[in-house]
DNA sequence: GTTAGCACTCGACGCAAGAGAGTGCTAACA
DNA sequence: TGTTAGCACTCTCTTGCGTCGAGTGCTAAC
């Protein structure tokens, strides 16, 4: 069988209202809801072929039809319209600068909640990749040194180093030197072994002091980088009563919780990267179990040179994916705008 | 009429026996509950007084009784058992020892979750009354310069502050320990206008860059402190069927989500102290509307000179008020001698 | 003061009946 | 050949009703 002109349009109009509405959709709503002017007959054969096809599917006999996985799929993939709505205010409650990078993404991940009412998740710029601008060492007091790392676009890491050997700050000064000739302007996995055994000999006496030091700075980091996962919005959820029984919503609300998972599922966009940077997972697409039951759709944004982070939105399969997809593509420029006035 | 020996010993069975089952609990249940040996008859007698002292109620006439708020009030102030149950294992997860404030944070109240199968809520102490340690500005580039800030309890804070005027590394090095010398040891609500004015004059040209700082730090300190809360275990809640209800859960895991209300409710605490620093609240005795169904037990902890914070748990009003307060406990004494290691 | 017994109350549960929404099928129509 | 009207059928949801059982309050006896 094919898919024919209207068979799409009928199609089309029942996600549309089955989007609106969250029930079962019949064929005589069909019929008055398009200008095809067909009757609910028509319709009613037209529906049985788009169920036999897969598009859509009944919850029991004698109820409306509803939208299946395959069904979203081909909507989201070729019959969704571009939406220039309201993200209008959004520019607005970003642009208060924000200097210190989490207090954005905090930001960012709320406005989002607020503006699609679903549930939001925004990963970090992953800082392996990003450029070091500045690393300065500094005593704090007898047997502990500070180390702070400062990398491209200002995102700021310490950490407190316990040492042994007393410090003077001659010594310091020179290790500061050191580093800060040999690391500037490196991204951190571009930090190799012969790097390191260079900068050992350059240190002479401190050598163990230079290893210290890089290990502890690829530890915290990495360790931090996982965890670095804003959310907001999560009792959205509550709002689509298909997800809010109470088996799920304590899942769901698990999920985004624990965000492990969560990061999981924002690196699988990352590697899945398709042109526009956003992605639309539905159902039993997302890698996540918890989610089998939503959709979510995730969009990689960049912050200059290769720093690149992942947004997600995540609420029920009959989500308003213009609208999501329309303001994730704001947010998008949004940031990069924001970076650049930096 | 007057609370007797044997009104009370049947008031601790039903809530002993109510915060098990979450059942109203009948006369019948009780006679064989208690060592009394007393009929059910008897017991219903009794029960029908302490209905009308207020202590218990009826959901519905022909169902069992359940404590009222006032009756856990009289349960809690006197009739308490200590443990000192499996609280030990805790030990074990805190002791990996954390150098970053911030991680410990997160890490308790983790681990107070999946002890008490509550939800949990840690506030960072309070940087106000906590010792200068250490600051630094160093350049970052042209138009930047970072102010790290060390105090007592190795906690970081950085801020990137921007400047007019270029800055020579010799200045930048004087400011350095024209700060250092001034503030050094102070507590951040020590600083006052004096000393400021002090600072400005010796800094000679570069007085702006003074204030700017010491402005810099006050709002940067303050705006993070606000918010800096942990949580975990929210999703705990849905274990408990008198709080799983979707506007009740919804609620609260919007006020577990926008931090805001709890920090009020921990400040709360902080106000009430009343010796041993721990503090229960019944039902509708929180100060938060959306908790006006849960217990919340409260702990203000201490480390080290004047650095207090404070932890809450969450739960049904049938918590179990034994095991909270002396997870608390030991928490408590776990967090004084982790510091002391430090 | 304590207990046994009994009538009463009230929610929970199950069942049946009826309403309503929507379908599939058939036959008529353009 | 595609479209439509009509009709019987299916299935869910709601409502009402009767029953069951747990638990109570009261009274009378011990």
């Amino acid at each position: 069988m094919e898919l024919d002109e209207r068979k799409k349009k009928i199609l089309q109009a029942v996600i549309r209202n089955y989007l609106e509405t969250g029930e079962p959709v019949g064929s005589r709503t069909i019929s008055k809801y398009t200008d095809l002017n067909l009757s609910s007959a028509t319709i009613r054969n037209e529906m049985a072929d788009l169920e036999e096809m897969g598009y859509i599917l009944q919850p029991h006999t004698s109820a409306g039809r509803i939208p299946s996985d395959k069904g979203y799929r081909l909507y989201v993939d070729t019959m969704m319209e571009e939406k220039e709505r309201e993200v209008v205010e959004m520019k607005e409650m970003l642009v208060e600068r924000q200097d210190k990078m989490e207090t954005l993404l905090r930001q960012v991940a709320k406005v989002l909640a607020q503006n699609t009412q679903y549930a939001t998740m925004i990963s970090a710029p992953q800082t392996r990749r990003n450029k070091l601008k500045f690393i300065q060492l500094s005593r704090v007091d007898e047997k502990q040194i500070l180390a702070v790392i400062v990398t491209e676009g200002n995102v700021v890491k310490n950490n407190i180093l316990p040492v042994n050997d007393e410090l003077s700050d001659e010594t310091l000064l020179k290790l500061n030197i050191l580093l800060n000739t040999h690391l500037n302007g490196l991204a951190l996995d571009e930090i190799n072994l012969g790097m390191i055994s260079l900068m050992k000999q350059q240190a002479g006496l401190h050598s163990d002091i230079v290893s210290d030091v890089i290990d502890a700075l690829a530890e915290g980091i990495r360790a931090e980088e996982d965890l670095e996962i804003y959310t907001s919005g999560t009792n959205n959820i509550f709002r689509y009563p298909e997800l809010a029984d109470q088996q799920k919503a304590s899942e769901l609300i698990n999920t985004f919780e624990e965000k492990q998972l969560l990061g999981e599922l924002l690196q699988d966009t990352q590697a899945e990267e398709n042109g526009t940077g956003i992605q639309v997972y539905i159902g039993a697409e997302t890698p996540v179990q918890s989610m089998r039951d939503c959709s979510v759709v995730t969009a990689t944004y960049e912050l200059g040179d290769g720093m690149k982070g992942t947004i997600g939105i995540v609420g029920p399969k009959r989500m308003d994916y213009d609208k999501v997809v329309a303001t994730l593509r704001t947010i998008q420029t949004q940031l990069d705008e924001l970076y650049r006035k930096d």
